[in-house]
RNA sequence: GCAUCGAUGGUCUAGUGGUAUGACUUAGGCCUUCCAAGCCUAUAGCCCGGGUUCAAUUCCCGGUCGAUGCACCA
């Protein structure tokens, strides 16, 4: 079925280290603790997050050739003006005229629908509540907005992360693992003061380097400028630290799982492709030579929009509580009504009045309020106006929401592309995935040099030690040494040790580096320690 | 979704109205003192469903998957 994927055991293996990857700089570094939220919801949800109806596309059927069109699309395209925001009969009635574009009938008397991109699904029995498979990660932690609040204990700014899956009913998904209907994503959420968007941490991107294709490159069709992020906040070209700071982290990142940093770059999104509520918003994309530009990862600064479509869906008030430093003392008038006179006289609609009166600010000579479309005048004897100073402790903002969101699969895909090598090695192909030492599948694998005289019993045991420190060691005796080492190399094992006859001797061992092809000798006491630090990066083979 | 083309061991491939070629890989063995060597042996395949036929991997119809174009999507 098209739009669906397995990964096979190297494949899972490698999925995982790149999901530990992205946790290493989302839970460790940045200190986003990690939430996990059905992947099912109600409708309501997706009522809130504007799914229902802005992930959905008017589409119909050309009656006679059977072609599925966009209808709005056809609509601009013979000049009529604002197609997009029409309705289903609007658009029904201005297509009956148009010929297809397919076929070049005319349509004449069509249905438009709306094709949903979501998932839909009934939940329990009898009432079948309707519900939806999650197109995005991010809903459940602006649903759970109070309670991460509450963990964080009241202080902005905070952030949850997400890895899950996610799914989408593409129409057409094509270009392999690229477009899933169901697929990875891994998301943060940061919650930040609207008036403070300078990252706290900034100093530490300040100065990196990332590839930037704005609206002026591309509109100008230019390549994409490489700037640090302190210049491009200073010079407006990113609207603020926040954005600023993880792009530069996203790029560390993908250079760090294995994406070439010559075949990735940052594009923001251009005013009309960029959602009405974004501040801003980019793209990292990625070069790839089957499918070109590819999007990965989207870095968006989505302001306070979830938040507040949440609290009109639910009622439930998704605010912070920000004291001043000082409390402050401000004069404030407020308008107290006389419900003891109001009552009886407005009976039913005394309420209204009094909401109204306060609402307004009525003078001493009396008002005028509309209630219910009837004007009625109200006697300064009805209401008081009491001028007193209160003690303002602070005030509650709603956050704004910096959205960080990665595409796993595509991520690996990427990643397996940027890495594959086909080289000559003494005239014969050597294919080679030089993946990072952290992402590969496996780490290591020990080889016998020759399968007797006690040199496998040797190897098995180096593969045991390496097991018991916690890292996966592959054992293989079969066939020569030089086709273990390539099988290895295929699948982007980093390091081989091979014991030999001289291990005998002096207890050491050889360990081969993938890259290089070079050979060291090591203790064999000293493996399992050094293979992990190998691994982790805190060692490299060429300092050996 | 529409149109065109395609689908043969794990991979690449030859070929056919009478169950299939070769190479690589894989497994077992021999050999081998560090980068896919050599020798022997073995495993493994005609995308799925229906039709025509004595007989279909081959011909026909439908489906699935893939490539490309359109459309859609980011």
């Amino acid at each position: 079925m098209a739009g669906f994927i397995d990964y096979g055991p190297l494949g899972s293996m490698m999925k995982r280290n790149i999901e530990n990857a992205w946790r290493r700089f989302y839970i460790v570094q940045e200190g986003f603790y990690e939430i996990e939220c059905p992947t099912i919801g109600q409708e309501e949800i997706f009522i809130a997050s504007g799914h229902v109806k802005g992930f959905s596309d008017k589409m119909c059927q050309c009656p006679a050739c059977g072609e599925y069109l966009r209808a709005d699309h056809l609509a601009e395209a013979a000049k009529v003006t604002g197609a997009s925001a029409m309705g289903k009969e609007e658009l029904e009635a201005v297509l009956c005229s148009l010929p297809c574009p397919a076929c070049e009938e005319t349509f004449g008397p069509v249905e438009v629908f709306n094709f949903n991109l979501m998932f839909e699904t009934a939940i329990g029995p009898g009432s079948q509540r309707k519900g939806y498979l999650r197109p995005e990660t991010a809903q459940g932690m602006f649903t759970d907005f109070q309670r991460l609040l509450r963990f964080y204990r009241d202080k902005l700014p905070f952030g949850a992360v997400q890895i899950g899956k996610s799914y989408r009913n593409e129409i057409s998904p094509r270009q392999g693992m690229i477009r899933l209907r169901e697929f990875t994503q891994a998301e943060a959420e940061i919650f930040v003061h609207p008036d403070q968007k300078d990252h706290p941490e900034f100093h530490r991107y300040k100065d990196s380097c990332v590839p930037l294709l704005g609206i002026p490159q591309q509109e100008g069709n230019l390549p994409p400028e490489t700037c640090t992020m302190g210049d491009a906040v200073a010079r407006g070209v990113v609207a603020n630290q926040y954005v600023a700071y993880y792009l530069a982290l996203t790029c560390e990142l993908m250079v760090s799982i294995g994406v070439d940093p010559e075949k990735l770059r940052f594009r923001q999104h251009l005013r009309d492709e960029r959602a009405h509520y974004a501040m801003d918003c980019w793209d990292a994309e990625i070069f790839s030579t089957r499918f070109g530009w590819v999007e990965i990862v989207g870095i968006a600064d989505r302001t306070d929009y979830d938040l507040r479509a949440h609290e009109r869906q639910s009622g439930e008030r998704f605010a912070v509580f920000i004291p001043y430093e000082i409390p402050r003392r401000e004069q404030r008038i407020r308008v107290v009504p006389d419900m003891g006179a109001l009552g009886p006289r407005f009976r039913g609609r005394a309420k209204a009045v009094a909401e109204a009166l306060s609402a307004g600010l009525p003078g001493p000579e009396g008002v005028t309020v509309t209630i219910d479309g009837e004007e009625i005048f109200i006697s300064p004897d009805l209401y008081q106006v009491r001028e007193e100073e209160v003690e303002v402790p602070g005030c509650e903002i709603t956050p704004h929401v910096i959205e960080p969101s990665y595409g796993i699969d595509r991520m690996i895909y990427a990643v397996l592309e940027h890495s594959y090598h086909e080289e000559l090695v003494d005239e014969e192909e050597r294919k080679v995935l030089r993946l990072p030492p952290s992402i590969a599948p496996i780490p290591v694998a020990v080889f016998p040099l020759m399968n007797r005289d006690g040199l496998p019993e040797m190897a098995k045991e180096i593969v045991l030690r390496i097991r018991e420190s916690g890292l996966l060691a592959e054992y293989d005796d079969s066939g020569a040494i030089g086709r273990r080492y390539r099988r290895q190399d295929e699948i982007g094992t980093p390091f081989a040790i091979t014991v030999d006859y001289d291990s005998k001797d002096d207890e050491t061992v050889t360990l081969r580096d993938r890259d290089s092809m070079r050979q060291v000798r090591v203790g064999i006491n000293g493996i399992p320690s050094l293979i992990r630090s190998l691994v982790e990066g805190s060692r490299s083979f060429s300092g050996l």
